[in-house]
DNA sequence: TTTCAATTGCAAACCGTTTGCAATTGGGTG
DNA sequence: CACCCAATTGCAAACGGTTTGCAATTGAAA
């Protein structure tokens, strides 16, 4: 199955990088576009659309715009999606040959994000796959918690 | 932390023993909840508040009641809420004295659910939280694949 | 049976997300 | 460099799950 030993490479990508790989898809490069993927890479963080939105420099685009980006990006790899149960969907940028396949602790008080390079054990996995026929089983991890600042 | 090593006792819990934990918060034996409860205790699996509500006998309730009902039912530990990443929330009954911690493994394409023994291992959970200071830490972990009908 | 807090139904409000459509625009082409 | 068209955007409306205000209803304690 998925490989988890790898570093998550958190360096920044290069902006050309990033609207090359929109290119070969025959998708524009439009200002709306530039605008969320430099957000993405200034935070290596999990973002939602609406914080995308409230970063994005003035005059910004239409929400509904980061939305289609974000579905696009997630469509062709270049981002991950992620979920903490709040309700509202959150984005990674990813790197290249990367599956962006990782989980998180977050603190349910005051929402700080850290990501984890801990993975389910994959023969643990594997077990469970064979063990009721599944194939190409998958798994969404995510820890809660209160991190030391909101420790009463 | 948790201990994920118990049998996740699906008997049937007797009604009158659901009633009386409700009782005991001074919370009143309503048709509706009656009604609920009984659905609930006829699906060992986790249901949607639109499933309970088609479930329900003819002229059941309101939708809004079982929304209410589930966050009261949940409040009281009564019931264990579930994320399947699907945009509605799931719930399952939850034996006394049981936190009804347990994963699932959910077919992509079918939907079909079967519930997992296994857990994400505590050792691994707590050097999660000690590494990073986290405590109170819990996890909310569930796995995704083909099941053997959908396998194409 | 009386009584009152707890509960319900209904409709409107919310929130994140999606979508239809006309106007705009990136970027390959001549 | 101007042209052209598919790709993209903004806007507003629609959506699906969930919550809420309020007046009417109802358990169950007394």
């Amino acid at each position: 199955m998925k490989n988890c030993a790898h570093k998550h490479s958190h360096q920044r990508q290069e902006m050309s990088a990033l609207t090359g790989r929109l290119r070969q898809q025959s998708c524009k490069i439009t200002g709306p576009r530039a605008a969320i993927l430099e957000i993405l890479r200034q935070h290596p963080h999990p973002l939602t659309n609406k914080e995308i939105f409230a970063s994005l420099p003035k005059g910004g685009c239409d929400l509904a715009t980061i939305y289609r980006a974000m579905q696009l990006l997630e469509k062709l790899g270049m981002v991950k999606r992620f979920d903490f149960g709040d309700g509202a969907a959150r984005f990674e940028l990813v790197g290249e040959g990367d599956d962006g396949h990782h989980h998180h602790l977050v603190c349910t008080r005051c929402a700080e994000v850290v990501e984890i390079g801990e993975c389910f054990p994959s023969e643990i996995e594997n077990r469970i796959a064979r063990a009721n026929g599944f194939k190409a089983v998958t798994h969404r991890l995510e820890f809660f918690g209160l991190c030391p600042g909101c420790q009463t």
